[in-house]
DNA sequence: AGCCATTCGGGTACCATGTACGCAAACAGA
DNA sequence: TCTGTTTGCGTACATGGTACCCGAATGGCT
């Protein structure tokens, strides 16, 4: 058989090990997919070629293509092969709230590790085991809480969401400063200083100038920043769950119209 | 002078009419990013070449490039020109809540009208005058209710946060069948079908598999399942400010390590 | 041992893309 | 009309994914 039917690369599992004739192959997935990490932590992702791969790996470009698809594919696999170094407990711990705020500072970790994960990960829908080991036990610190699953997942979505987010947030800049190939400095200061400058003097953003130039003296370091910022997302969760626990009724699926989950406070402006 | 200084496109002004010597230009930057959001629509971003829209304008590729330096200001013009689209009032109404809100469905519907949006707005750091404007509409709504401009800040990254993941998740799929040229019919048959039944099959993640199973029965529109992460992300931030309205001192800055904000309630699991 | 079906390695090639370079055409002022 | 300036754009190059093909390696069978 020539070509595959097209499938998720999570239903081509690697030819392991069998005994019939033919030649033995003389990588792995694996080994392609960890020399592909190593280029992209160090350079990025646009240097993360076939080519290069192949090349750092002593061999020709299109024998990775023997041990996958698409370079999409293999995107996929560097995906999850990170997902796969956060380390985290067989299950929920009954605390929720440290649960979730665990798996935000480990996607964090990995997100500042490999600065190229967050936009490969809101690039396309990727759905690996080992992304959604992490994603499950997410869900499990929010389940049996009187939450409907669509509650949960609404949450860990909302979870998901600052996280990327404020990961973006800490690398953007440089991150694009690397791309286009200035050092930093420099990108700061001759690339967008310039117009920063001028929309600050313009005056026609006056809160945006504030938060740049109040951010410039109350610099609190990223990783309290980042910790400011996921309670305040855990705080918006937390409301939801006290209220829901005082909630006799809590596998409330299906009642028609009505909201899935007890009357809850509404801040009136 | 042959090659500008590297700097930021909105540092660049369009060379408007002039008096001097030399041939008219033809085109102009507002033409070639229209034309660029309409490929864009159609056929997605990855048809958006210089020589596609050069095509459609019936010159040659590298005409383009005396309207616009890279391909990558190209695209935050077409950001930018799409984030023009969004009408909003000229300043807050008073109502913070609705005022978020309607920020939130507009850009919601800017980015389903362009499926490509959020893709780009996220791929790079980008602040356009129009996308600056909506930003400052923002965090306009959330001034002067007791809130630091820092906490404004984060405030409106979550609320960003929040939008963004939300139509990604609401057109991610559907893009991820065109972008591989399957119809989306077969992409979810063929392609992820398969695999999601597994993964719902082998039992290691149930609660997953619930979220996909029920959201099956129960699929409220997609509107409103909006609107429904929407109330909670909101929800969220009106805690903190009912609770920093209340409070009397407002401006404080520095404190040292202490919360910017008046003592809130944690929910204890 | 010799043959064969099968699988891997990877060279060559094709096509699409961004974009640097250079020159001819258009234009206003002298 | 001549001249300097600016635009239009054809040509060309480098880089990328990947289809195709064939030789090399390998183990089982006769």
């Amino acid at each position: 058989m020539p070509d595959e039917e097209p499938t998720s690369i999570w239903m081509l599992p690697e030819r392991q090990e069998r005994s019939g004739p033919g030649r033995r192959p003389g990588y792995s997935r694996e080994q392609i997919t960890r020399k592909a990490v190593q280029i992209a932590d160090a350079e990025g992702v646009e240097a993360t070629t076939m080519r290069r791969i192949a090349g750092e790996l002593g061999t020709g470009a299109m024998s990775l293509y023997r041990y996958v698809p698409k370079r999409d594919d293999l995107f996929d696999l560097m995906i999850d092969m990170v997902m796969g170094e956060i380390e985290l407990p067989g299950g929920p711990s009954g605390d929720w709230r440290s649960d979730l705020s665990l798996v935000a500072h480990r996607v964090r970790a990995a997100g500042l590790r490999h600065p190229w994960l967050i936009a490969l990960l809101t690039g396309r829908p990727t759905l690996g085991p080992h992304l959604l080991r992490v994603h499950e036990f997410a869900l499990g610190a929010l389940d049996r809480r009187g939450l409907d699953i669509d509650d949960i997942t609404g949450f860990v979505g909302m979870l998901d969401d600052y996280v990327h987010g404020a990961i973006r947030r800490e690398i953007g800049w440089l991150e694009e400063a690397r791309r286009t190939g200035m050092d930093p400095e420099r990108w700061k200061r001759d690339y967008i200083g310039p117009y920063v400058r001028q929309v600050v003097e313009s005056g026609a953003y006056p809160l945006f100038s504030r938060s740049l130039l109040e951010s410039r003296t109350a610099h609190l370091p990223p990783a309290e920043r980042f910790q400011h910022g996921l309670d305040r997302v855990l705080d918006g969760i937390g409301v939801h769950i006290t209220h829901d626990l005082a909630c006799p009724g809590h596998s409330a699926g299906k009642d028609g119209g009505a909201k899935p989950s007890c009357p809850k406070p509404r801040a009136t402006p």
